[in-house]
DNA sequence: GTCTATAGGATGATAGAC
DNA sequence: GTCTATCATCCTATAGAC
């Protein structure tokens, strides 16, 4: 194991009990204990609390952006396009299982332009997941049910797989692939 | 409408503002600010911040348990109990929208007896939809996958449909539990 | 790179007047 | 039932010694 920088070393714990009780209830005190040194010590690394919010929640944002262009890129039908979106985000979840929980929870804390930035990478994922089923419904691809409600449920699972991850982690991710797919797509009957 | 008592009133009021921006983000000048009132007089009403937090939850969480009982008194199959649960959901979001957010997000800042109860009723919840699922897959009513995907992949579109269920709240609740039920049961293909 | 000391402000909660 | 005043504590962040 490589010895990680101690900007990485604070950003690691801090979301590690970012994750345990949210960003307000960790203190910059609870971090430096964490670690074994004073709060003050901190500052030499980082410009304060915020930076660590926002790289730890921008980071994972782009990578979901990233994983969207990726999918959009390629000729696949919606279907296809879909399972290839639950793979990447399972990839994702398992890569950055922690800092899911400060995407997820702790967004509405960035501010001002981290805020924005997220909040249109998180608009235009969306949209694009939404142009998806709407293909895929028109197609006669996907069942020609709400699309907001096959959009929310999807990804609603795939949001908080990151809550359940760890708990059954001992769960192969090929395996989890698979049957997310499966549950996702063809439902429970 | 009847003039909710001010104990009533602080909870509510608490309620939007916790769901808006977490617990601990949440400042008792805050909520004394929106009702138009200092924060010293809050006092008169209720115990503490704490009181707040596990009135919200505890309510919430004794809809959920009660309704598991109800599902559970009946003489139904694996699927038919499915269908009722995600219903009863879908009344408890409807009815108790802001409440959830506290719990799904926030019960982690329950206190010593309010937090044992609360994990002892998630836990025993969660138990018995796990087990209504495997006595499914055994019947042959629910296809064989991997059960805790299963679960899974149900609650977390229930726990989180509260998030969403505002945006699109124009959705009436019975095609909204129609369009659910068909979704997590069959699928979007 | 870490420490001690501390500034400057917010927080939950209480006492007591009205 | 609400107010003002206040306490004790916690918070993020900085200054400066080592």
């Amino acid at each position: 194991m490589k010895p990680a920088s101690r900007k990485t070393e604070i950003i690691t714990t801090a979301s590690r009990l970012f994750k345990e009780k949210g960003y307000n209830a960790v203190s910059m005190r609870d971090i430096a204990q964490a670690m074994g040194i004073k709060a003050s010590s901190l500052y030499n690394h980082i410009s304060g609390k915020q930076e660590i919010l926002s790289t730890l929640i921008l980071t994972v944002a782009r990578e979901f952006t990233n994983g969207m262009e990726q999918v959009l890129s390629k000729k696949l039908n919606s279907l296809q396009k879909i399972e290839k979106i639950i793979e990447f985000h399972i990839d994702i979840t398992v890569t950055y299982s922690e800092a899911l929980a400060a995407l997820n929870n702790d967004w509405m804390h960035l501010q001002d332009d981290d805020l924005k930035q997220f909040v249109t990478m998180r608009d235009d994922y969306e949209e694009n997941v939404r142009i998806i089923i709407k293909e895929g419904i028109k197609a006669g691809e996907i069942a020609p049910r709400h699309p907001e409600v096959i959009l929310f449920s999807m990804l609603s699972t795939l949001r908080t797989l990151y809550l359940w991850y760890e708990k059954r982690g001992k769960l192969d991710v090929n395996i989890l692939k698979r049957d997310m797919v499966a549950v996702l797509l063809k439902g429970i009957v």
